[in-house]
DNA sequence: CCAGACGTTGTT
DNA sequence: GTCTGG
DNA sequence: CCAGACGTTGTT
DNA sequence: GTCTGG
């Protein structure tokens, strides 16, 4: 699955690997450990451009009575989303990609969680198959959101999960924004084989309060093997 | 009919 | 809002 | 996803 | 054990 992201590209290199509009130029900060309920940015189409927006890391639907909801929603199983009352919508008109540059999944031996990074072989960015949603609250507040497809891990990463996020070649970007449902469904399958590497990082990851470039840098020897 | 869920993952 | 379960 | 809370009353 | 918050 994927329930922790990076994406730490600058605003130009995300422009070029997306195809933003040239003055869609946001400032953003990097991130090292985007965690559910944060603002992420996303690619969408508006006015027959795709643009950077944002929105909240799990889909809030529609009829929610708060944004608590959202904490459940964080991922879309792809082989359902388009039938389930909380998905079908956004399935249907709202279509997004989450760019990322690699994702964490975790091993979990003698109570120890241990993280690993996978990022993409060949260099970010990568985009992530999503979907949002718009939702006012009772009081009037606006919030966008947005959720993570998920398909079956590729052979290559299965040894550390057997779901993984979608993973969208640039080829497929304006089928997924743009086609209908039953055109896009078939996009939502296992990146080849070798598009991910993984390594293992700092258990710092563990914690949403550590966000720093050092928690991705190759981990130490352990001193206690000394 | 009304009430309550609406989700994924992993583990048993 | 819409579906499922009772 | 993981980490941390999980509660009330009264007082500052 | 389960829920909430990030």
């Amino acid at each position: 699955m994927c329930g922790r992201y990076l994406l730490y590209s600058s605003t130009d290199v995300l422009a070029r690997a997306f195809g933003l509009d040239p003055t869609d130029r946001p400032n953003l900060a990097p991130r090292y450990n985007i965690a559910p309920t944060q603002d992420v940015p996303i690619v969408r189409l508006g006015e027959g451009r795709r643009r950077l927006d944002r929105a909240r890391w799990g889909l809030v639907p529609s009829w929610a009575k708060d944004l608590a909801i959202g904490t459940k929603m964080i991922n879309a199983r792809s082989e359902t989303a388009h039938e389930k009352p909380a998905f079908r919508q956004a399935f249907r008109a709202r279509r997004c990609l989450v760019p990322a540059d690699g994702f964490f999944e975790w091993t979990s031996e003698n109570k120890v969680k241990q993280p690993w990074l996978l990022e993409p072989a060949a260099g970010g960015p990568i985009a992530f198959a999503g979907l949002f949603e718009h939702w006012r609250s009772p009081e009037g507040e606006s919030v966008q959101s947005c959720t993570i497809l998920t398909t079956d891990a590729s052979a290559d990463i299965q040894h550390l999960h057997h779901r993984m996020p979608v993973i969208l070649a640039e080829a497929s970007f304006d089928r997924w924004l743009e086609a209908t449902v039953d055109e896009a469904r078939p996009l939502l399958c296992p990146a080849p084989v070798g598009t991910l590497r993984a390594r293992q990082v700092d258990r710092r990851v563990n914690a949403v309060k550590y966000d720093d470039p050092s928690l991705i840098e190759p981990a130490p020897v352990q001193a206690s093997l000394l």
